[in-house]
RNA sequence: GCGCAGGUGGCGGAGCGGUCAAUCGCUAUAGACUGUAAAUCUAUCGCCCUGACGGGCUACGGGGGUUCGAAUCCCUCCCUGCGCA
């Protein structure tokens, strides 16, 4: 189980300084929980992530069940034991892939909505079904991307599978509603969200905290219903999920809808929100925690996230840069490696510039991380 | 010297009389990505004008010819590779 604290609560904003405790240790919050989907952060070890500042991971239900599976996992020992990571971890309930395989692969299309694809002023999805996959009240019917076979995962599914995996914190499962959903759709989803978290709730197991998550998409009343619900079921924490607008000033409203009604003790995760120029807000907004792929993602593309903004290594005015990424950065590769190497492991397609810039994106804006929550701490933020 | 195969955009390589500024791949340039179907995807890539649509110009080794029309056919020269002397 989890034990949370908070030490301090801002005056200058709603930010919150805590201290998260599990059984694998502890996590200073606000934190980053950097990706590791399939029990890695791409290209890195679980030293290396650990060295890069990370705190705690946040691994995936669905695609661990796909791949090794929970069996293999619960053998070699649970998800710490097997991926040699002996610091607090969590895992998703697989509720993302209800939009990322559904509606978001239909329309092509992330949880952030930017454009609307075909150039169209309004998509709305109503009461159909995404094209591949079925969501039932008792759960999901999905396609392996792996290799295409029927998968079922619902409420208790995923919990027996977290249970398995064995992450000091899980997630309801959850529909994770697409941006351009219609209110009706946003309605029926939010009614079996509910019943599920129910049943999650009914399957929790003493050993885990587990973590109820808030949707509603943008509808103000819808947010707030979600929110009271779920803080009502009595989880361990909270995870605020689905769409949260298309700017920083619409997920700062949506917030505002929501965190007032959570009970104020508990942890708040933000899911899937990341970008360095998300952070500060999302912290003063009374954000604990936060998974983002950004980081591990963006530095396999080549952009290194630097305090001037972003580098795509890729670029050839690289090619004889003998500076470091970011001259007041203290991780290995900023200490050991200049932007020209690094330019040309990207151009040479080498792996180790992906791992490069993985570590130095991470180690970064954990840095970052710190220094907000000093900032807290000395009651300038 | 003879024989054979070739010479096409930054590179590799299609095309073999009109629909060709020229398939495709690579490179290059720019962009996208927020609970990871992602070491991926998209766009541009002869020159000039245009925001774009579009228009103009120069091009398929050099030169000449046939034809209404040639990267594509003919002649000739140059160059490259392979084989034989």
């Amino acid at each position: 189980m989890i034990e949370f604290k908070i030490l301090k609560k801002s005056k200058k904003s709603g930010a919150r300084l805590g201290l998260l405790k599990t059984a694998h240790g502890e996590v200073e919050t606000p934190s980053l929980v950097p990706v590791a989907t399939q029990a890695v952060v791409k290209t890195l070890t679980s030293e290396e992530a650990a060295r890069a500042g990370t705190q705690i991971l946040i691994a995936n239900t669905f695609h661990l069940h796909l791949k090794p599976g929970e069996k293999v996992i619960k053998l070699a020992g649970g998800i710490h034991k097997f991926m040699n990571w002996q610091k607090p971890l969590m895992t998703d309930s697989g509720g993302f892939q209800v939009f990322s395989l559904g509606f978001g692969r239909d329309l092509g299309v992330g949880k952030i909505l930017k454009y609307f694809p075909g150039g169209k002023k309004e998509i709305v999805v109503k009461h159909q079904q995404p094209k591949f996959l079925k969501i039932t009240d008792r759960g999901v019917w999905f396609r392996s991307p792996v290799d295409g076979r029927k998968i079922f995962l619902g409420p208790k599914e995923s919990m027996k599978i977290q249970k398995q995996i064995g992450a000091d914190i899980v997630f309801a499962f959850d529909e994770c509603t697409p941006p351009m959903a219609s209110r009706d759709y946003v309605e029926k989803s939010l009614e079996r969200t509910h019943q599920w978290a129910e049943i999650c709730i009914k399957e929790k197991n003493s050993s885990q905290a587990l973590f109820g998550i808030v949707q509603g998409s943008n509808f103000k009343d819808l947010r707030q219903q979600s929110a009271k619900f779920i803080n009502f079921l009595g989880f361990d924490g909270f995870g605020i999920g689905g769409d949260l607008g298309t700017s920083k000033s619409d997920t700062k409203k949506i917030l505002n809808w929501v965190l007032p009604h959570l009970d104020e003790d508990k942890p708040r995760h933000l899911l899937g929100i990341g970008h360095p120029e998300d952070i500060e807000p999302i912290i003063k907004n009374g954000i604990d925690l936060f998974d983002c792929i950004a980081p591990t993602h963006y530095a396999r593309r080549g952009i290194a996230f630097v305090d001037s903004g972003r580098l795509n290594m890729n670029q050839s005015k690289f090619l004889n840069d003998k500076k470091s990424l970011d001259s007041k950065c203290g991780c290995f590769v900023c200490q050991n490696y200049k932007r020209n190497y690094i330019f040309h492991l990207f151009k040479a397609k080498e792996i180790t510039g992906m791992s490069l810039l993985t570590f130095h994106n991470l180690f970064f804006m954990n840095a970052s991380i710190a220094k907000i929550r000093q900032k807290i701490k000395m009651n300038i933020a």
